[in-house]
DNA sequence: AACCTGCATGGAGTG
DNA sequence: ACTCCATGCAGGTTC
């Protein structure tokens, strides 16, 4: 297992899909170019050098990482890799992924064996202090996956071969909404018979299958609106997920967090539609498979995936499939309509996110979808608070909380989490804006340097050196620091106060590079007066309260820092992000001045 | 013969 | 047209 000092952080950095011939005998393990360039040391020569590497139960392994020469480019392969490949039991279609420990710049091995709940059994470094862990059960790992596809055919594409992974990682690892557990998922024998339980491996017998497997998840491209309705039924099938009865889970709490940890993978419950009625009062419904009555239950009761009214334990009256059904059809068709129209606004809105709120406000569109929802209420307004498993009424989450369609009533000085998070993410809006302009500043500084300034290799910055290529010896005596002087630029860069406490790492139009679409939207946004955004996302109520404090000009630092403790679902995946975005621009500048020398 | 090493080839995706 | 990368394969080395 890997253990951390607590200063420490585990920064995700790539992953890759082992093809056959990676998983095969020769021991070699292709390794993405972009993501070899950004990650790794840089080399120059062939031969490369020796990479020291743990695996997620702290041994270290020792590969070769080198290239070979191969059209004009390079083909970058970790050589040797085969004891360690078999250590993890292994194959074509398991996922190993990348990490560094920081500020060590340990590089750390984690792996994934490939199966339809791929997450479920992630295995990944322990032990990440300053990591976000949100209030979800281990469940939450399979909820991970959806925002991967929710919508964003990039993001399984390339983007230079690695961000794709990058983003991918991050996205399961980092981004929160759902919580994470799968830092949780260190191997343990648990985790092994979680293996087991799971869906079988994909299988790789024939080569063609094999390519397939082999030939990047960026193919596997999938259209935005099935990847929306993909999301939904996944999100559906979340809510089915239940804790496998007579499982208690071990509860830990971490900053005032509870969480709950089962040892056991979910198990499938019973879908029930839940009610507020016009008093104020929660109600489950749930119909039975015998004889299809819909069943009034508590609540806060879990039911099976079979479920009849025999075991309506809750009302004596009806634990019988002969008692009369509670709702007479039109409450019933009732019941049934809204629910349907909600997931019909839900995948409606759902497509038609406004590029702000893609940045990570989520949440935020959820309420408003949930408000619209309520509105058009009957007497039996359907709120189902069923985000992502097991919330139910009364579940304090950020999602749960949201107010209706933001016309909630909010005070100017509400602390809640959804307020807060509204006005934190606004602030960082401004801060890139700020960002940007200072940027352009700088940029047009420099190149009024450069018109006196000669190309003497000494002035070039630490960013660009530290990355350009330099000799085999050189090589060598930089290794050990060379990573870890990167990231503590990138923490640096943190530091700065450049993080994007909004950041959906999943995103791929976010990763991108300043000049995409969705950059250019979000800088548009932020041009947004405050009160324009507020009201678009229908929290007028906070505009007083922003009014009153853009005066005091919070500290990035600061923020960051309150961010972390505060709000489980961006601030550690956005810290990724900035940092993730200097090493990919510097493996740019490298390769570009690998051409031009 | 089996294994290792380095390069070549070609499918697939991108711009 | 170009890049990336999975895999093939020839030649060398080791058992």
């Amino acid at each position: 297992m890997v253990c951390s000092s607590p200063n420490s952080t585990i920064v995700p950095l790539f992953e890759k899909m082992l093809s056959a011939s990676d998983a095969g005998r020769i021991g070699r393990l292709v390794l993405p170019k972009a993501c070899a360039e950004a990650y790794f040391p840089p080399i120059s020569q062939p031969e490369g050098l020796p990479l020291r590497i743990q695996d997620v139960k702290g041994k270290e392994w020792m590969f070769q990482f080198r290239f070979w020469p191969n059209n004009n480019s390079r083909m970058y392969v970790l050589e040797g890799v085969t004891p360690c490949i078999q250590s993890m039991q292994l194959q074509a279609g398991d996922t190993v992924t990348f990490s560094r420990m920081d500020p060590e710049g340990k590089l750390i091995m984690g792996f994934r064996k490939a199966t339809n709940s791929a997450s479920l059994q992630e295995t990944f470094p322990s032990n990440m202090p300053n990591g976000s862990h949100s209030s979800e059960t281990s469940y939450s790992g399979v909820y991970e996956n959806i925002p991967i596809l929710s919508g964003y055919r990039g993001l399984l594409q390339s983007q230079k071969g690695c961000s794709e992974t990058h983003l991918n990682a991050l996205s399961k690892k980092w981004n929160s909404v759902g919580g994470d557990m799968d830092w949780h998922n260190v191997e343990t024998p648990e985790s092994r018979k979680r293996d087991a339980l799971s869906l079988p491996p994909v299988l790789v017998p024939e080569k063609k299958r094999t390519r397939n497997i082999g030939s990047k998840s960026k193919r596997l491209l999938i259209d935005s609106q099935d990847a929306l309705e993909l999301q939904l039924t996944w999100e559906e099938a979340q809510d089915l997920l239940r804790p496998p009865p007579e499982v208690k889970p071990s509860v830990v709490m971490i900053e005032d967090h509870i969480f709950e940890e089962y040892e056991e993978p979910p198990v499938f419950g019973k879908k029930s539609i839940f009610v507020v009625r016009s008093n104020g009062i929660n109600e489950q419904w749930a119909q039975c498979d015998s004889c299809l009555k819909w069943r009034k239950l508590p609540v806060d009761v879990l039911i099976p995936s079979k479920w009849t009214c025999m075991e309506n334990f809750w009302d004596q009256s009806r634990c019988s499939c002969a008692a009369p059904n509670e709702l007479n059809p039109r409450e019933l068709d009732n019941l049934l309509r809204m629910n349907k129209e909600f997931k019909k606004q839900r995948l409606a809105a759902a497509s038609q996110r406004p590029a702000l709120e893609r940045e990570g406000l989520d949440a935020l569109a959820n309420a408003a979808v949930l408000g619209d929802d309520t509105s058009d209420s009957g007497r039996t307004p359907v709120v189902t608070t069923t985000k992502h498993p097991r919330h139910r009424p009364g579940c304090s989450c950020i999602v749960c909380i949201q107010p209706p369609s933001g016309k909630g009533k909010h005070k100017p000085s509400c602390t809640c989490n959804v307020c807060l998070t509204v006005k934190r993410r606004f602030k960082t809006l401004m801060m890139r804006k700020k960002k940007r302009q200072s940027e352009r500043e700088a940029e047009i500084a420099q190149k009024n340097q450069l018109s006196w300034r000669t190309n003497d290799e000494s002035e070039v910055d630490s960013t660009t050196r530290h990355l350009t290529p330099v000799d085999g010896s050189e090589n060598e005596a930089r290794v050990p620091n060379e990573l870890s002087s990167r990231s503590q630029d990138q923490v640096a860069e943190a530091a700065k106060g450049q993080l994007d406490l909004n950041s959906r790492p999943d995103r791929e139009d976010m990763q991108a590079g300043p000049d995409t679409l969705s950059m250019m939207t979000l800088l548009e946004e932020a041009n947004l007066p405050l009160e324009t955004y507020l009201k678009q996302n229908g929290l007028s109520s906070l505009i007083s309260e922003q009014q009153t404090n853009s005066a005091s000009n919070v500290q990035p630092q600061t923020t960051t820092e309150s961010e972390g403790r505060q709000n489980e679902d961006c601030c550690t995946a956005s810290a990724v992000h900035e940092q993730v975005g200097s090493p990919e621009e510097n493996s740019e500048q490298d390769r570009d001045q690998n051409k031009s020398v």
